[in-house]
DNA sequence: GCTTGACCTGGAGCGCGCTCCAGGTTGCAC
DNA sequence: GTGCAACCTGGAGCGCGCTCCAGGTCAAGC
């Protein structure tokens, strides 16, 4: 089974080593292997798990749910139903967020577009916001 | 003119009145007017200010580029040129964050699907993750 | 055997963006 | 004129998610 260093882990996955220290200290990662000096050694396993870690984390979902997905994992298969639930209320709010920047970024480029006409076409006298 | 009352403004923002006071004092806000009271009273002007603000802050806009924002308004019509390069970086990163999203969302999506595949048709002997 | 660097642990500290608090004033309703 | 709610100010505190630190261990190279 190959095994990575906490430093090949740390760039593989995108987290920090003390990130992933944190994270296995407050339950995200379970079980970490040891060599016998003590030393993090790290899987194929761990580095998919952080990789789904990382996903929902990038998609805003905070760590306390992060946290009761990780533990609905460790319980087995009979939790397969409240995963599902979980990832699908979490997708749904991801489809809400983007649907909001969308909105957003709708009215900064009208912003961009309404300086665009009252900077360009000549110093004009009103105010500007 | 018409004024709102702070709290009739943090209705319509959707800011609150701590937030208000605070955006006035790092200088998100300028010159608010007040009552002979003290109390601040919010123009037109300001609803729509704050409006932008808000729109930039859910977009992900750190503080300290809102100010920079702020500043440049303040600053005049010979900003323009400024304050639109700002708003189309950020726009960039707002179209950046928006596709990370759609990819992290498509990920998550197929780890429902494949819940779904390995959760319904058998109660299977493989291992979850 | 000594250095060097990657790693360990427990716990403190930090940056951001608010949010809350104490102590006081204002102004409307009764 | 008494309540009461809304507001004021300056400054402290907080929640989140890391990030840093001190003091120590381990393993490999010279």
């Amino acid at each position: 089974m190959k095994y990575y260093s906490p430093s090949e882990t740390a760039e593989r996955t995108g987290f920090s080593l003390d990130t992933l220290r944190y994270y296995e200290r407050i339950g995200l990662l379970d079980s970490v292997h040891r060599a016998s000096s003590g030393h993090r050694r790290f899987t194929d396993d761990d580095i998919g798990w952080l990789g789904t870690l990382s996903c929902l984390r990038n998609t805003g979902m905070p760590i306390v749910e992060m946290r009761r997905f990780a533990e609905l994992c460790r319980e087995g298969d009979h939790t397969m139903g409240e995963r599902i639930a979980l990832l699908e209320e979490h997708d749904a709010r991801v489809s809400e967020e983007i649907a909001g920047m969308r909105d957003r970024q709708a009215y900064i480029r009208n912003k961009v577009k309404w300086y665009r006409e009252v900077a360009a076409p000549a110093a004009s006298a009103s105010a500007s916001v």
